[in-house]
Order: structure tokens, then sequence, then C-alpha cells
DNA sequence: AGCACGATTAACT
DNA sequence: GTTAATCGTGCTC
């Protein structure tokens, strides 16, 4: 096992976004190896970029995007969902990859427990059934993504070709102005299974 | 202090 | 296709 480097995130947010499809997340839960390989993700860059949070600038919110890369930000979204991002770029310019969706590898049976009212299809096809999966919330804001410390990590496993990857808009930005909201800062695989 | 709204999901019709 | 659930955040008064 590779554990992705702060090197690797402290680059383009665009490249990192593409690079991290194919990669596995890894949680460490209750002793229990969970695993997911990405499938989706999206880019979200800078203050200039209106559906990125760092539009507001650096607040008590947007502070951990501004910090050094391959740390985790986590945030809670429509009072219930909590969404994973991988903090991207130089320390001090505000940027992050969301992780949308993967397909679970290890740790099934916990998983199971966890999605119990879902098929498994849909354990982990959305970011916020991602972060109920894997039991990730607001506690892991922040947490060191570049080792197994806190508990959540990325592995690097197989790289996924450009046949296979299909770029697009990213989704659910419906009061954010152009050109931000049609970007295609999206990327996917395209054979679900 | 109050308000509108959001990087969504699941359960409806 | 439509909509309730549910609350932190940032903006306005």
């Amino acid at each position: 096992m590779n554990i992705l480097s702060t090197e690797f995130y402290n680059r383009d947010t665009l490249l990192v976004a593409r690079q991290l499809l194919g990669m596995r997340l890894v949680r460490s839960y209750c002793g229990v190896r969970l695993s997911a390989t990405i499938t989706e993700t999206e880019a979200y860059i800078g203050e200039t970029d209106l559906a990125c949070h760092a539009r507001s600038g650096r607040t008590a919110r947007t502070q951990v995007m501004y910090g050094v890369p391959g740390r985790a930000y986590v945030y809670f979204n429509y009072g219930l969902h909590w969404m994973l991002n991988t903090v991207t770029q130089a320390e001090g310019f505000p940027a992050a990859v969301l992780i949308r969706a993967a397909q679970v590898q290890e740790g099934q049976e916990v998983v199971a427990l966890r999605r119990a009212k879902v098929k498994c299809s849909d354990w982990t096809n959305g970011p916020a059934k991602l972060t109920q999966a894997f039991a990730i919330d607001g506690s892991q804001n922040n947490a060191d993504l570049t080792n197994a410390r806190d508990g959540l990590w990325i592995e690097e496993v197989s790289v996924i070709s450009d046949v296979n990857v299909t770029i697009a808009a990213r989704v659910g930005l419906n009061n954010v102005p152009e050109p931000w909201k049609s970007m295609p800062w999206r990327f996917f695989c395209n054979q679900e299974t």
C-alpha cells in the first residue's frame, strides 16, 4: 500500500481531481478497514470560483481549504449531510476536490449495516452517501490524509485511462452564475458496476 | 437578531 | 418529476 503524499495534493486541483479516480479511499473504523475505489470527483478552485465556499474568503468554515494540501475538508450541508473533500494546491490558496462517489471494496459487512435501507448499488454513489457509509463527519475535518494516524487516507492503486473518464459540468450548483456553473470540473468513470 | 439558501438524499406521486 | 427533511453559514437590517 502506498499512501498518497502531500506532493500529490500540492498540485493543480484539476489534475488532482482527475488522478484521484481509481485511487482507494480507506477508513479505519472501529478496528475495521473500510475501503472504496473513487469513481467521481469535482474540483473547487479559489475565491474567484463562485461555486467554491472560498468565494466568501477566509472564514471559520473555509480556513481548512486555505491550509496545507492533503488534509480533509469536511463540511455540513442541507442541515443533514456531510461532504468529504481533499485540500489541494499550495498552503494559502483555497481549493479542494469533492469526493462524490466510490465503489466499496473492503468492509462490505460494515457498510451494509450503515446503509441498511438501500440496495448495495446505492451505498456510495453520492457524496453524502459515501460519508454515511464510512462514518465520516465533522470530527474528520482537517484530518491528515497523508498518513493513517487520523483513520482516513487515500492509497494509490491503479490509474484510470482517459477513454474510461468523462469530464462534465459540476452538479448541484443551481444558483451559481456562469461561467462557473458550467465549468467542466467534474470527473467520473464511465462504467458503473 | 433574522433570513434565505445550500457541492443532497430518500420517499413520494 | 416533486418535495420534505433540517441547520450552519454568510449576509442584511
